[in-house]
DNA sequence: CAGTCGTGGTG
DNA sequence: TCACCAAGACT
């Protein structure tokens, strides 16, 4: 096995970006919120939003205080809106489990709502600076390409974890900067479309390279078609509630103007389902939570 | 395991 | 122009 932490660690010292998770008094409230808003969302969307919520919800228990339709509304055009219901769950389960306190072990973090291994490894290393391995869509590309010589990632893995867990040096410090250098080389340097090889720091140990970068297949999931989906009906009913200044809208009057009828009842069905949507006396809202 | 779930920038 | 892509998680 090709010692790829050395290079790694070097290149990030000078290549990391300046994000604003990373700086060292961000705290793991911060990095959780980060880490919830950058699944499937590139970060120069995340970064304004991020700063926003922070400014309002400073602390878990702050946003749990607020309903669920609050979180909703914030989220505003990120994308993906389960996630905000989901870290308002988190923030409640954190408050009522934790103290408040964002939990540090692997195991609670799992346990939160919308925290999956990428998440709660994020949370543990960078927060914490705990020694586990971090699995992100870029690492995995990385790995793919340095040490199976293939142009694009198998689909994840549970072993994923183990791979990069023999990468890691056997100090934390250096074990977190390893697990961000890689996701770093990846979004920057081994990108997924036309990689810059030239600037790579692991070029010299590169499988794929040394295989003259073979087109091996791709065997991710493609992206279903969204202009047209039930998506993006979904997307259409949200956009309305979260800008209707009253915080309510007339069923019969939301989304009217969509061109498939029964796809706009099947997504406002979803919607309901999902919790993100509340039905009543004609009228629909945001969810309002629980308790008064 | 495979399907589902937003939104906008980009090559 | 339009298919691809983006710090995943849940069912």
């Amino acid at each position: 096995m090709p010692d790829l932490a050395t290079p790694l660690i070097a290149w990030y010292r000078g290549a990391a970006r300046d994000l604003p998770w990373r700086r060292p008094v961000f705290g793991a409230w911060g990095i959780l919120v980060s880490e919830f808003m950058l699944q499937q969302t590139p970060v120069a969307r995340v970064i304004p939003l991020l700063e926003a919520w922070l400014d309002r919800w400073p602390t878990p228990a702050a946003l749990a205080a607020d309903p669920p339709a609050e979180a909703v509304r914030q989220w505003a055009n990120l994308g993906y809106p389960r996630r905000a219901l989901w870290l308002h769950r988190a923030a409640a389960e954190i408050r009522d489990r934790h103290d408040g306190v964002v939990p540090r072990d692997v195991e609670a973090l799992l346990a939160l709502t919308g925290i999956g291994d990428y998440t709660a490894r994020a949370v543990a290393v960078f927060a914490y600076g705990d020694r586990h391995p971090v699995v992100d869509t870029n690492t995995r590309r990385v790995l793919a390409r340095a040490l199976e010589g293939r142009s694009q990632p198998a689909p994840p893995s549970k072993r994923d974890l183990a791979a990069m867990a023999g990468l890691l040096p056997a100090d934390d410090v250096d074990a977190a900067i390893v697990n961000a250098a890689a996701m770093e080389l990846g979004a920057l340097v081994c990108t997924a479309r036309t990689p810059r090889c030239d600037a790579c720091p692991i070029a010299h140990i590169c499988a794929w390279r040394a295989a003259g970068y073979p087109d091996t297949g791709d065997a991710r999931r493609k992206q279903a078609r969204y202009e047209g989906s039930d998506r993006q009906a979904r997307g259409a009913i949200l956009r309305a509630l979260r800008e209707s200044a009253a915080h309510e809208l007339r069923q019969d009057a939301v989304a009217s103007d969509w061109p498939d009828a029964a796809q706009r009842d099947r997504a406002l069905f979803t919607l309901i389902a999902d919790g993100l949507v509340e039905a009543s006396d004609g009228f629909l809202r945001l969810p309002r939570g629980a308790s008064a």
